[in-house]
DNA sequence: AATATATACAACCGCAATAAG
DNA sequence: CCTTATTGCGGTTGTATATAT
């Protein structure tokens, strides 16, 4: 017993839209609206079309005053500041940009706004900003001192009482019991590792652990990671964590962004651990 | 030139949220 | 309320094109 099938397959063209069906779709909502149910659009617009296709193809191509390809330096940054803050939400990202589409986004990032990101290509002034920013402890809690591997305009220093939570938001972070430091391109150029290019994924469980130099990763403590969560597992020296594609739901500036399940998000949270993310789901 | 591999991105799938009855 | 239909979303796949061997 699966799942209904929301259209009857065996009728509907599949697969990539034909010009014809494009000048269908478009002028039917252009002549009479969506109607307010997708479902039943593609048979009144005589269309062979499952109704949920019918709705991506304007959504996401023919809908006007949609922009296609040629992202901006400062849509770049948009959209890698907001991925820091809340994830993967990508109709939300792209919501504050004009023109774009959520999917339209996402591939974008997945494709070449991560590889320009470890490539140092982008700029992530704002993200750090708004580290500086942040007011409320949360979950680390660490001394202030400068990291000397960021160059001198990223260094940033943080107190306890002025330091948020950590975000991977695929660009790493660097942590250790004394310092605390973001910086998006840095890190890689000290032979730190990548973690989400080892195979570890957010639906296999997975333990890794970081050796002290931070090059390399095998498969005991003390950083264990298993669906969206990240475990430090013990407290030691020049724990770096880098890059692992969660996507850690947590605004930097505000604080705890939101959290659903506030009673199982780490209750013993000292100094120097991150806790299990496992429970900190979010919801807008 | 032929074949293999990588990249880009449109489109699909199934789940969860929401709306309608 | 409960049930069912529809929509919206994000992960993933399929395929055309580009690049490498």
């Amino acid at each position: 017993m699966g799942r209904a099938p929301c259209c009857d397959k065996a009728n509907v063209n599949r697969g990539p839209w034909f010009p014809e069906e494009d000048a269908a779709l478009k002028s039917y909502i252009e002549a009479h609206g969506t109607g307010g149910n997708w479902i039943a659009l593609p048979k009144k617009a005589g269309l062979r079309r499952c109704g949920k296709s019918c709705r991506l193809r304007w959504l996401n191509y023919l809908r006007p005053d949609i922009k296609h390809g040629g992202f901006t330096e400062e849509e770049d940054n948009i959209i890698c500041t907001l991925y820091g803050q809340m994830g993967s939400r990508w109709s939300a990202i792209a919501s504050q940009l004009s023109g774009r589409t959520d999917n339209e986004v996402k591939n974008y990032w997945n494709t070449k706004l991560k590889k320009k990101l470890k490539a140092g290509q982008v700029s992530l002034n704002t993200t750090i900003d708004a580290v500086t920013a942040a007011t409320t402890p949360l979950l680390i809690q660490t001394a202030e001192t400068q990291n000397s591997e960021f160059s001198s305009s990223q260094n940033q220093s943080f107190s306890s009482s002025s330091l948020s939570i950590l975000t991977d938001s695929n660009f790493g972070f660097n942590i250790n019991p004394q310092t605390i430091s973001f910086g998006p391109v840095q890190l890689y150029s000290q032979g730190f590792v990548d973690i989400s290019e080892t195979g570890a994924n957010s639906k296999n469980s997975r333990t890794l652990s970081l050796s002290r130099e931070g090059s390399s990763i095998s498969d005991s403590s003390p950083i264990a990671l298993e669906s969206k969560s990240l475990t430090l597992t013990e407290q030691g020296s020049d724990e770096t964590l880098m890059d692992f594609d969660f996507g850690f739901h947590w605004d930097f500036v505000n604080g705890l962004y939101y959290q659903e399940k506030a009673g199982e998000l780490a209750p013993d949270c000292y100094p120097n651990q991150l806790v299990d993310f496992t429970y900190a789901d979010i919801k807008p």
